[in-house]
DNA sequence: GTGAAAGCGCTAACAC
DNA sequence: GTGTTAGCGCTTTCAC
């Protein structure tokens, strides 16, 4: 028996079923009243033959696709995973699906992820960021669909936007520390251009602790490379070069790890002789020797939140939207930021 | 001025270049032969409009779609974002696109998904694993498309599979653990009913231990929680509980860290006196005071070669496959697998 | 409760 | 090199 290459279409189930086209199509939407006999008859002969819907031509007739494009940097930063558990979970309570692109936190590859996912007439967009180049904001725009854009909300949404305020939470981390009586501070992070929450976050840092005269002493960037171990070597040298130093921020909780590690492994008193911060609350760093400080970037939230206005706006174009939901995320002491 | 909310159609640019539809089609994909002028004159007229073509229409006129459905367990181990990123590398020498779908190791939500992304017609799938319920199979086997099961060779795959034997990979620790030395063996990992893979490890691990009379002492599964800390405190109980152990096996490299830390902070000698062995060579821990013994899982190979697969056999359906492509996974012993 | 006709926006195939 | 015609497989609309 020769394989039938053709895939089954609505014809083959309404021939096996001695149904019309049509009414095998309300079956198998559940729209419209069919009689419990066709029904029944519709769905064996359906199952039967294997046939599996042809979205396509459906979402063509029906001028509707049940995807929302989801656009994110990366899914190897475990941040964008935990933002997509958000959005599917609220997601599953709709009839809407997820679909993911990923950018590689490059504004080209951003246009054409965008680009392509719009070709395929979502229903609407969760894209990271604020920062898009002109043609991607003209797209969006353009396109007529609810855009939710994410993690940040410094600045303006081309439609609306679900996050926290990255120079806030670099603000509330500098006066924590400062509170905390560190003076000779230190900052480790991912080379800027390429993350801007990453720059906000050390733009509000900076303005918080020049309003009380201090200036950070000593900085490093990195870009690739395994973060634990990028965090150990640059705090290693860091300190090496600047052993004043009695407070280390890092711009990620990876990072900052790493950093603790080495500080530990040299038996400084932490947090006593040295502080350190990170950022994001990662969860899966819980098993470390000591919890690092650090904030909590309400990633899942978002993810959430995002998700439920697009869905409220796909139920009702005119329902009412919030431009801004900013979070508030909330520092977590940890064992390595307080005075001894 | 009113936002239009009909989204524009090729006939739009048509009017706007006066052009015919058919030919700004050509253009836009760069089909057939065009005169310069015209093809000038179609594309301002479309930048200018801002159109995007709906992919859709084109879909459903050309029988081709350009996706290729990936469909993993979870995106929260980073052994799958490893694996998209071999996928996307291979696919973006060709006009193929993945898509993600997720089925946290559900076998219901797998073929849910499954049967979602089919509805696309995509042009081909790319599946974690070699094990699936029996609709799954056959949706698979009735899609005409081709299908690379990935991750695992142990067992039949529907149409190919690329992976590595986790049944050896897990004869192959137990050989190099004995021939080291040790003999007062325990065991941690995931609740096994969920994870076909680790299952098969812990066979074949017990199977060559079998061989020479030794025994797993004492074992522990776990499931949720952050792995580092679970990790830790399995690795704690399990010692308190059979001290005599001199070595832990673990089934993934996040909990064998937790376990290496745990391990560590007690002043315990490794690997004189405990050695300690994880699963899948995760770059993220790079930076812990000791590189704990592992084995590579292959696993941005595997995204590549199912990619490939898929790719080749778009290009030409009667492209000759291998139907498994076996590799070879390679231990690496780091400083926590050899008798001082 | 069911069916027939028209067409969604595009491309294949062919004509010119 | 360019245009015309006929569908792709469904759903909408309206008639029965």
């Amino acid at each position: 028996m020769a394989t039938e290459p053709r895939p089954l279409t609505l014809r083959d189930v309404s021939e096996a079923s001695g149904v019309s086209e049509m009414t095998v199509s309300r079956v198998l939407r559940n729209r419209g009243d069919v009689s419990e006999a066709t029904r029944t008859k519709v769905l064996e002969a359906a199952k039967a033959l294997g046939y599996v819907p042809n979205k396509i031509a459906g979402a063509l007739a029906s001028q509707r696709v049940n995807l929302v494009a989801v656009i994110i940097p990366s899914l190897r930063n475990m941040v964008f995973p935990e933002v997509m558990s958000g959005i599917s979970r609220e997601l599953e309570e709709t009839d809407l699906q997820p679909v993911v692109g990923v950018t590689d936190y490059m504004p080209e590859k951003e246009e054409k992820v965008l680009y392509e996912m719009l070709s395929w007439r979502p229903s609407g967009v969760i894209i990271a960021g604020l920062e898009h180049s002109d043609a991607s904001r003209a797209m969006l725009k353009a396109s007529g669909i609810p855009v939710v854009e994410i993690m940040d909300t410094d600045g303006t949404p081309v439609d609306c936007a679900v996050g926290i305020s990255h120079r806030r939470a670099g603000r509330m981390m500098g006066r924590a520390i400062l509170k905390a009586g560190y003076h000779q501070i230190g900052f480790m992070g991912t080379k800027m251009p390429l993350d801007h929450r990453a720059r906000k976050r050390f733009e509000g840092f900076t303005e918080v602790l020049a309003k009380e005269g201090v200036e950070i002493m000593d900085r490093e960037f990195y870009s690739g490379g395994s973060a634990l171990a990028k965090g150990r070597e640059m705090t290693a040298a860091m300190l090496e070069r600047t052993p004043e130093l009695d407070f280390l921020y890092y711009s990620n909780d990876m990072i900052g790890a790493g950093g603790l590690l080495h500080v530990l492994d040299q038996g400084i008193d932490v947090p006593g002789r040295i502080g350190l911060a990170g950022f994001n609350g990662v969860e899966l760093l819980d098993g470390l020797p000591r919890r690092l400080a650090t904030m909590d970037a309400c990633r899942t939230e978002i993810g959430r939140r995002a998700a439920r206005i697009i869905a409220s706006r796909v139920a009702d174009p005119d329902a009412p939207v919030e431009s801004v939901v900013e979070l508030t995320p909330t520092i977590d002491f940890g064992d390595t930021l307080e005075r001894s």
